[in-house]
DNA sequence: CGAGAACTTGATTCAACTCAACACTGGTGG
DNA sequence: CCACCAGTGTTGAGTTGAATCAAGTTCTCG
């Protein structure tokens, strides 16, 4: 693996790390830090695909496609691990079972896509909040972020606002209800779960700890 | 290939060829028909996440995660070329160029998914209802699906609704919109576009043709 | 000819949006 | 040191796009 890596990369908060559309990109793992996906649309508005978190591998889609398709910013300071994107279809040849791996990454992320969408397409404002609440405690937990139920959560409410459909203003006032309920407290980036098993009921989401990814 | 395929089958309109959960499943390259993808929520609700087209890979998720976490549901007679899920991991071995294709057969899905991720989040509904027309039309005209501004459209109102997070009785309204401006008319399964500027123009997509897939 | 699916259409309601302030924070420069 | 500003979060009032409810109309098929 160490023949991929070409070197290690530090990244201010605002920083794009891959544009929508750019060609010649690079491939990264993250190390630490945390990011958004998103999408901008021809009218301006912006949907947020999926956060970045530490291990996820970043940039798949120019390497395999030649173009990226979404963007990448970077919410917190980040440290990267970086690779040499022309070597991708070498380790097609030399490791299978690494090339497996990656596909397996695909998969995982397709698969999650479609459960944003499901959750876009369906449900109501408080369960999108609850559902990406507990989805992000979920792969923080699986990442031992978790402390005393209190875990960070470096994004601003526009992102959320941006990844679930929502107007900033509604996204706002869904969570002033969760919190008053007792369920969730967001402030200052950390998130705090009061009410986990309500969270879950809402999001309709099991505890299924997020499984571990292959890490590239 | 020729050694990783098992067989041919046919199947009826509402046959379910993989279901969610399901971890035994078969891989299927469609050879002619068509159907859709979708997941059902707790709540009972339903999240079409795309249509099947003829070339289109049916089971990947499967193939790779162990599990599919959606359904796949013929809506046509489909006739489907059936391959042996155990042998994916061998490919890898021994067929690298497969092996990528494959991945790359994952990462334009997952390309995909992010658009209507996009739609369904930002766009009004009769922006939605165009861009899947307009969607639709572009991947039938690339499998040369088109004659005189026609295709095959064979699914229900309520499919289109599901994949787009609208009402059935809204799906509706708009279409008859969209049919008084003169822009496309849908019935008896097939889709008539009468101005093609127009559709892309609300549907914010370009006329890039659907870029071809490698066929496994 | 009756029954079930799909499609239409009109009336009414409501969840989420927009608009419009205002509050809090940290940073910058005079 | 303080005034100012830009970014973010909060709250209330009024509006609206899309949902729901409630009938019909085809159309197909047994």
């Amino acid at each position: 693996m160490q023949r991929f890596k070409t070197g290690e990369m530090i990244v201010d908060p605002g920083t794009q790390l891959l544009m929508e559309g750019a060609k010649a990109a690079q491939l990264y793992t993250v190390l630490s830090g945390m990011g958004i996906r998103y999408k901008t649309l021809e009218n301006g508005r912006r949907q947020v695909i999926g956060f970045v978190m530490p291990g996820d591998f970043v940039g798949l889609q120019a390497g395999i496609m030649g173009e990226m398709c979404h963007s990448v910013e970077a919410s917190t300071p980040m440290r990267l691990c970086v690779f040499n994107r022309s070597r991708v279809y070498e380790l097609y040849q030399s490791q299978p079972e690494r090339a497996y791996a990656l596909t397996y990454l695909a998969a995982v992320e397709e698969h999650f896509l479609g459960d944003a969408l499901a959750t876009v397409g369906q449900r109501s404002a408080s369960e999108k909040i609850a559902w990406s609440l507990a989805r992000f405690y979920a792969r923080a937990a699986s990442l031992d972020l978790v402390t005393k139920n209190k875990c960070p959560l470096p994004f601003r409410q526009q992102d959320l606002a941006d990844a679930l459909g929502l107007s900033l203003v509604h996204t706002n006032k869904t969570l002033a209800k969760l919190k008053r309920d007792g369920i969730v407290v967001w402030t200052n980036g950390e998130l705090e779960v009061h009410n986990l098993a309500e969270l879950q009921k809402l999001s309709g989401i099991g505890d299924d700890t997020a499984a571990p990814r292959p890490l590239i």
